[in-house]
DNA sequence: TTATATGCAAAGACTTTGCCGTTCA
DNA sequence: TGAACGGCAAAGTCTTTGCATATAA
């Protein structure tokens, strides 16, 4: 994590470097609970309220972003530059992303339905995968 | 709720109609606690593990689906025959529905691009709305 | 009658917070 | 040095479960 990414009045810590690095190399979708493992292998001296409390940070700097597929707690991902979208398996759990230059058009399409002014969206959708299908 | 939404060895109890009634009749996006204070409204004999245990059945028979909104809970809505999509106003909460034939498209795009066979899917955009954008 | 459902309270999973010692700038 | 941060444990919120009683069929 650079000092570019904090505002005034925020530390570089050892922690917010190691959960960042995890979270932007950790290939996305990852739980607090497995951002905190991967981060007490690394470094034992970290606790579960800093990986919380540090998620809340990352995600109001718009560093990282939560997403809320159907488990019952929440994953989180590296802001990255180019719009993805998730596709879950209902089966095996797997997640696996994908690109659609069509939701720009929902978003304009929904935009003059409703009025809104759009800023944002999720779109999960939910399948089996190619190895879950033929059991299904 | 009448007999024919249950199977075989379930039973049409007082709680399940009047909750059933609650979800379809209560304009959607229902939480179980909105609910539970609705069905005590009407009747002060209902547990909040009676609502619990009732929405996971009302779901598993496809009776209602849950949606899950970036609130820590989960939202509940009848099932209806058309499928919708939800745009949510990050200012006020206040949640509309859409519907847009592209969503059909984004389907098929992501199936072929994921090789998943694709059962079903939730688009939530985010946004401000009319009464909230000009604050913004 | 009897298997299913409910009510209550306790437990569980995930997340947030208070307090105080630690650390970055 | 001092304001921001982290660690720990306790508290909070939403949801699930165990068990004894009530009830639909």
């Amino acid at each position: 994590m650079a000092g570019r990414d904090l505002l005034p009045g925020q530390r570089v810590t050892r922690q917010r470097r190691l959960l960042l690095n995890i979270i932007r190399g950790g290939g996305g979708h990852l739980d607090a609970d497995e951002i905190y493992r991967r981060a007490r292998d690394l470094d034992p001296r970290v606790s579960l309220s800093t990986v919380y409390r540090n998620l809340s940070l990352f995600s109001r700097l718009g560093l990282i972003e939560e997403r809320h597929f159907d488990d019952a707690h929440h994953h989180y991902e590296a802001r990255t530059s180019s719009e993805h979208y998730h596709m879950r398996c209902v089966s095996c759990g797997k997640v696996i992303e994908f690109e659609s230059n069509l939701t720009e058009h929902i978003k304009e399409d929904a935009a003059r339905h409703t009025g809104f002014k759009v800023t944002g969206g999720e779109f999960h959708l939910v399948g089996y995968c190619r190895e879950c299908a033929p059991k299904s």
